[in-house]
RNA sequence: AGGACUAUAGCUCAGUUGGUUAGAGCGCUACCUUGACAUGGUAGAGGUCCCCAGUUCGAAUCUGGGUAGUCCUACCA
């Protein structure tokens, strides 16, 4: 073996062994368990994100797999309609085409192309990660069979009256031309202005003041709205006002919504280009004026000198001209919301076009009933009010994009505009006797890529069909997922599932916290932070770093700033870590209900744990191999206190473990096994074979029991490690689990090990504990006495507890060898202590005689501030037992307590007074 | 506007049903290349558990009220 861990070939070795082996298929007994990847984008590229979510279903799957259950884990990629068809048409304008030069056919076929050549990048990196996907089971959103899914959903779904078509103002992207859904607006706050305009009153005796953001659909106003209630306005209401810029009147209207402190009271209604005055008009029968076209610029509908303007260089015309007429009363400073698309960026616009709708209403009822009956939860729990709060005031979902990439909309139109849906064509003539004659024409539209994911978890295992794989993985067992996609994706799946399952999709929703950068920033392109988890395994030079994190970037600046910023963080690049170590870092940072920053010092901190794990089994390999290891059972052996004392801990450890994977709290599991494997396995219990294994007086027995437990405790916590890191892991079993007597190909299939109860050994436990606290004992003499490492020294022990002398007895060898002792006494009458530094352990006194070594002063030193502490103690403890509410009204264990503790203190201060008066007369 | 989450060592984070001397890793200090490992070992230093009040014999933990930060939902033209 190497002397320091090189995960690098070992990684790619093991993970093309285990594929090309089958062992991400599903195998195993009655008990099925199942997870479905979160399909990511099949052009996309893996971020930090990713690597965190599937490092926690990774281990989960491997964990279950070797436990053994039935284990699935589904992959899959997602077409991402707008995602990916911008990418390429980002790629003809780099080329000076658009879509449209192309045509639909052919654009359609380029993005197939772009999936083909990019399509493999993002399964490569999930290699990478050590991802124990079953890729013979791999699918697409827009393979024939999930087409198959998405088409019968849809027509069902119409069947059932459940989508429908409908004129609607939507959200209308004007940069992409397409209508998108609530959830793909995001509003923030921007900076803007509040104009005051004066509509006067048609019959020329006076005018309201109306006040707006958004000057340029005054235009398409039909009325002005005041509060019903309002009295400054009520006498107004029914009287028309004359429309500035337009000649047309307008009435005055009443309605509750208007809200009488703000601004004027008195609000503008242009229903085709407002939400709220939308619901207005429908409520009053207003007409509607479609101002805009497909990019927002003004159409036909709006008088004729603002034709053909874009929307922004209308406001302008428009303030200015009212401004020209004397009717700007005046302008505010305005904050305001401003819709923007999260794709495109730009400002959404409501636009009043067709579109497809699912009724979501009728959908989230049982969606709602599964979470609060339990059939599904959500972990943490909290999650659950967010999705209920979502749930019960749900709109319909608008699920048609005027896109070219995607799953074309099942319905056809007559030459009268008359609808059908229907599987196809034929189909669809079939079963409204529509003959050749009659041209039919496929709806242009696309469905949002949502649609299609909603059906994840059964159009992956074969439905429509009734498959023996939806039998037997349906519903899975756990989605694992960042709460951004509650909305999107989960209830959606949810809703879908429970339609046409009539079952859930998976009984936990593990809901994990978002991957920040060290300050706390989002991850993100333009802020020049993000960072490739692929590039924490290989590592990466500053430079192609550098490179990467500014190319394709359009602003000079803001590339300046990124390479500053990464020049700064990472001067000298980044280290190739490993995915053992990068994947025990995620786990390290997985606590629930918060977000991770991911801070580069952890994961070296877990790449040292790494060397560790590989050197101890060196020193495995080193003392074992070709030595019997007593695996045979037929020889006698002998198992030693710290024998018995390990293999306690590796129970309690599993059991730990365990637990940890239960709660789904995969911080405690790595931190249960980074503490047994650094604290407990290396530091203790290897130090404690060494006095065993280098003895040349001690038994073959008492050899060979070591030897046994050096071996199997190492096999075991190999298998209880491995879903967290399955590379190092594998590695190491291979030459390890022979001198443990195991066979087998894999650790992957190995069972995982069950906590055995009966295997805690308190003696042991309690004998190491006092070994290990007279061993700190010792040393911190040294230490403090600064008595070099190297130099024997003697040791006297001395106490009332017979139990302190047989412990004595029985370790001694240990204690010389591990805190190098030239020779370790017990001291019959402590009266006849020589000058020396001591330390306590319990009752148990540790001298070390001062002659030649000891300086008087220090010692004296050393004794008060030890003092100092106990007197603290102990009048804190007399103070609380001093407390008659405390003795009388705290339960009598925790009152005995601390008695015993007291009594404790109190004998430990007086020993060491006694020794500090008597090294003062010296 | 409503809601959720977070606040513990210089930094990143644990801390079960109230009783611990409040822990870990990194960083820091001192010493040490001893036959698994310097990607290491040993011994240390370091905390007003955000603030205020309350409940309690006892609060990092429970309750109320603040402050700061992050995020979600909705939205006033």
């Amino acid at each position: 073996m190497e002397k320091t861990f090189q995960p690098a070939d070992i990684e790619t070795r093991w993970y093309d062994t285990w594929e090309a082996a089958g062992y991400f298929a599903p195998q195993g007994g009655e008990r099925a368990y199942s997870i479905m990847i979160p399909p990511p984008n099949v052009t996309g590229s893996l971020h930090m994100g990713h690597g965190f979510q599937e490092a926690i279903m990774d281990a989960l799957i491997r964990y279950h797999r070797m436990r053994g259950f039935n284990t699935l884990w589904q992959v899959g990629t997602d077409h991402a309609g707008i995602a990916t068809q911008m990418v390429v048409e980002r790629q003809l304008e780099a080329q000076g085409i658009t879509r449209h030069d192309l045509g639909r056919d052919k654009f359609v076929e380029k993005v197939w192309e772009w999936k083909e050549e990019s399509g493999g990048t993002i399964t490569r990196q999930l290699r990478r990660l050590g991802s124990s996907l079953d890729w013979s089971r791999e699918r697409f959103t827009m393979d024939p069979g999930l087409s198959a899914a998405v088409q019968e959903v849809f027509v069902r779904l119409y069947q059932e009256g459940l989508i429908y078509r409908g004129k609607r103002l939507v959200n209308w992207d004007p940069a992409l031309h397409t209508a998108i859904s609530d959830l793909e607006v995001v509003s923030q706050e921007e900076q803007g202005h509040l104009w005051h305009f004066n509509y006067p009153l048609a019959g020329g005796e006076g005018h309201l003041t109306v006040a707006t953001t958004r000057p340029e659909t005054m235009l398409g106003d039909t009325a002005v709205a005041v509060h019903p209630e309002d009295d400054r306005y009520a006498h107004l209401i029914g009287r028309s006002l004359e429309l500035p810029l337009t000649g047309r009147e307008i009435p005055v209207i009443a309605d509750e919504h208007v809200d009488r402190e703000f601004g004027t009271g008195c609000v503008k209604i242009t229903p085709a280009h407002d939400f709220n005055d939308y619901d207005i008009g429908k409520r009053h029968g207003l007409p509607m004026i479609n101002l805009f076209d497909d990019n927002a610029a003004l159409s036909d509908a709006a008088p004729e000198a603002y034709r053909g303007l874009d929307r922004f260089e209308a406001r302008q015309r428009v303030v200015a001209d009212l401004d020209a007429l004397g009717l700007l009363e005046k302008v505010e400073d305005h904050t305001l919301m401003v819709p923007r698309g999260d794709r495109s960026d730009v400002v959404i616009e409501p636009y009043l076009t067709d579109q497809w709708y699912v009724d979501a209403r009728e959908l989230a009822k049982p969606a709602i009933a599964a979470v609060e009956n339990g059939a599904i939860e959500f972990v943490p729990k909290q999650w659950e009010n967010t999705y209920f709060a979502w749930m019960r005031d749900i709109q319909d979902w608008c699920i048609s994009r005027q896109l070219w990439w995607g799953h074309r909309i099942p319905a056809w139109y007559d030459e009268e505009g008359q609808v059908y849906v229907g599987n196809s064509e034929e189909a669809v003539r079939q079963a409204h006797n529509i003959d050749a004659s009659v041209t039919l024409r496929q709806d242009e539209d696309v469905l949002d890529t949502w649609f299609s994911s909603a059906l994840w978890t059964f159009s992956t295992l074969g439905w429509p069909e009734d498959t023996e794989e939806l039998a037997t993985f349906h519903p899975s067992s756990v989605l694992v997922t960042g709460f951004d996609i509650i909305f999107f994706w989960v209830a959606r799946m949810i809703m879908m599932t429970l339609h046409f399952r009539k079952e859930v999709p998976f009984h936990t929703v593990y809901v994990h916290g978002l991957v920040r950068d060290a300050e706390g920033q989002k991850m993100s392109k333009s802020k020049g932070n993000v960072l490739d988890p692929i590039d924490l395994i290989d590592g990466i030079e500053l430079e192609p770093l550098v490179e990467k994190r500014t190319g394709g970037m359009m602003q000079p600046k803001l590339a300046q700033r990124v390479e500053k910023a990464t020049r700064k963080q990472f001067p000298e690049g980044i280290a190739a870590y490993g995915t053992d170590a990068l994947r025990f870092t995620y786990y390290s940072l997985a606590s629930t209900g918060r977000d991770i920053r991911f801070d580069v010092g952890r994961i070296e901190g877990f790449r040292n744990f790494c060397n560790k794990i590989w050197n101890a089994a060196r020193y495995v390999h080193m003392n074992c191999d070709g030595e019997d290891c007593g695996v045979a059972g037929d020889e006698p052996l002998e198992l030693s206190l710290a024998d018995r004392w390990i293999v306690a801990r590796m129970q309690q450890t599993a059991a730990d473990v365990a637990r940890a994977f239960d709660q789904y709290r995969f911080d405690h599991a790595s931190q249960a096994l980074y503490e047994f494997i650094w604290n407990e396995y290396c530091d203790w219990y290897l130090e404690l074979s060494k006095p065993v294994l280098w003895d040349d007086d001690a038994s073959a027995g008492a050899k060979r029991g070591t030897r046994r437990t050096l071996v199997t405790v190492l096999e075991a916590w190999l298998r209880l490690l491995h879903p967290l890191m399955p590379f190092i892991t594998e590695e190491i079993w291979q030459s390890v689990a022979p001198l443990a007597g195991k066979r087998g190909d894999t650790i992957m299939l190995q069972p995982y090990p069950e906590p055995e109860k009966h295997a805690q050994d308190e003696q042991a436990t309690r004998d190491i504990e006092w070994l290990k606290s007279v061993i700190v004992g010792i040393r911190t003499i040294r230490s403090e006495m600064n008595i070099p490492p190297g130099k024997e020294i003697p040791v006297l022990l001395t106490s009332t507890s017979g139990d302190d002398k047989k412990r004595l007895e029985q370790n001694s060898q240990y204690l010389k060898k591990l805190t190098k002792l030239a020779d370790v006494r017990w001291l019959a009458d402590r009266n006849d202590a020589p000058a020396a530094a001591t330390a306590l352990a319990g009752e148990l006194e540790i001298l070390v005689p001062m002659a030649g070594l000891i300086d008087k002063d220090a010692e004296i030193g050393r004794l008060n501030k030890e003092i100092g502490k106990l007197e603290n103690d102990v009048s804190r403890i007399e103070g609380k037992l001093g407390n008659p509410g405390f003795v009388d009204r705290a339960p009598a264990d925790v009152v005995n307590k601390e008695r015993d503790k007291l009594a404790a203190q109190q004998q430990a201060l007086e020993t060491l007074r006694e020794k500090l008066q008597r090294i003062q007369t010296m």
